[in-house]
Order: structure tokens, then C-alpha cells, then sequence
DNA sequence: ATAAGGGCTCCAGTCACTGGAAGGTCAAGG
DNA sequence: CCTTGACCTTCCAGTGACTGGAGCCCTTAT
């Protein structure tokens, strides 16, 4: 199968495909005319790389996520440990925006956002 | 005052200092060593860049922000405006990071994490 | 005189793509 | 057979906001 399709079916752009050949997570095969061919198993890497990448790890996370599944003797507690450690990177993540979110939320009503000069929000910038 | 200095009062790396001159932010004066020399103005627009970015702010909105400050017939509601679609694109992003954090907590949950095989996250990562 | 601890510029690297240029290939229609 | 348009290829540069390092100069204290 050639690039565009396998984009297609499973909603990847084109660009990143090959970046992920470039950097080694992937390797389809070429045809003579230089074009990549897609066998079933480079699109169930690249299918297991979105759905790691939507949930949030790293490329590099991503990279020890393939060798782990691929290794039949892994244990699961090393694919535990690397998701627990994630899952703490994202609440940190979240509450560093929830703290932001509410300085701002409260900075947004209490300015009047009409066309006078005088504004809250500028205030608060420039006080402390 | 010198950049070290200025550094130190206001908890900024010296080399993010120099970074926002590089980029206009900033326009400190320079001794005939050709060592920057901080003005009270200067250390001011600093500290307003540091607070702004302690609240997600982009660059650009900092020196639209900024800008605005200096701008004595501004409108509130540019501020404002700028502000809250700032904070809506916060919200959208904790929402994206909390689907992960649930999605990942339900995994890890799952996980035995000892030393066999057998892992839901892989599972999970390699289905749909 | 020298050593430590500033300061300076410039270049490269980060992360995960994304855009674009310049060119080769393929299938369909005239 | 020729052209057109949609593919495909590689390679280079840019994104945002710094950060690290090399190689050099300046200042101050011993």
C-alpha cells in the first residue's frame, strides 16, 4: 500500500509517516520506482504510535512502548511504571493550567472590556 | 545594573534576558564594555514579561500586552478579548490533558505491573 | 600576575512535526 | 503519443521559547 493510503485509513498526515521513518520507528519496504510499500505490520505500528501519542507520550516514550510490546518477555510492570510516570507529568500539567486558568478567569470579570484605558488585567501585570 | 544581577532580583535566567532584547521585548542601554545596562523601566517590562508568561501567555501577547500597557488610550476590551481567548485555549487544553489523565489512570489501574507479560496499556495501545 | 567570576557574541540543539521547492512516476483522457 | 493532474520522492528551513556551549573579553581580589 502506498503512503497516501495508509494515511487515509488511519488519519495520519503523509509528513509524519515519513518522519517516523526517518527517525526509525518504522520501515516500510520500496518498490522499485523508490515509492514506500505498507505491509500490515508497519500499519499497525504507525496505528499503535497515534493512539500513544493522542493519549501523550513522548516520541521516545512511544519508541520504548513498541520495544516492550514487541518483546515477549517484558514484564508489566516496566510498561506500568513508564505510563504511572506519565500520568503524573500530565496532573502536574493540568493543575499548573488549572492555577493559571483561575488567576485568569478572575483577571477576565473584573475588567470591564469597554473602550476606557483603565484595566485590571494590564494592572495586575504590571503590580506585584 | 547588569544582566546577573537583574537576573537574580527578578528570577529570570540570564540567557531568557538576552533572548527577549534578541526579539525586541526589551531595549537595555549598553556601558563602553558593551555590558547591557538595566534601567528601572527595563527591570519593570521584565518583571510585567515574567508574569504575563507565568500565565501561559505566548510571546506575541506579551508584546501585544505590553504594548497595550504602554498605550494610554487603549481599550479595555482588546485586553479583555486577548485575554479570554487565551483562557479558552487553556480550558481546551485542560480538558485534552484530562481525557488523557482518565484514560491513563483506567490503564495503569488495570495493569498488574509485575513481572509478567501480560499488559492491558499494550493491549489498549495496540486494539481499537 | 593570576585566578575566579562576571560579561559578550554566535551557533547548534531541543520537540514533533510542517511547509515548500524541485523533481520523478503513474493512470486516464484526447 | 501527449498532456494533465494526482501521486510520490528527497532535502532544507521554520516553528516556540528558550538552553547549552565554545571562545573570547572585562573586572576584581589576592
Amino acid at each position: 500500500m502506498n503512503i497516501g493510503e495508509v494515511a487515509k485509513r488511519i488519519d495520519m498526515p503523509v509528513k509524519t509517516i515519513r518522519y517516523y521513518e526517518d527517525i526509525g520507528l518504522i520501515r516500510p519496504l520500496r518498490d522499485t520506482n523508490a515509492y514506500r510499500v505498507f505491509r500490515e505490520t508497519d500499519m499497525h505500528k504507525l496505528a499503535f504510535l497515534g493512539r500513544a501519542r493522542a493519549l501523550g507520550f513522548s516520541i521516545e516514550d512511544c519508541r520504548t512502548l513498541m520495544a516492550l510490546y514487541e518483546d515477549e518477555s517484558r514484564e508489566s510492570a516496566d510498561v506500568k511504571q513508564l505510563a504511572q510516570e506519565h500520568l503524573r507529568q500530565i496532573e502536574d500539567k493540568i493543575a499548573q493550567l488549572q492555577s493559571m486558568q483561575a488567576t485568569l478567569k478572575d483577571l477576565v470579570h473584573a475588567c470591564a472590556g469597554d473602550d476606557r484605558p483603565d484595566c485590571p488585567i494590564l494592572r495586575d501585570l504590571a503590580s506585584h
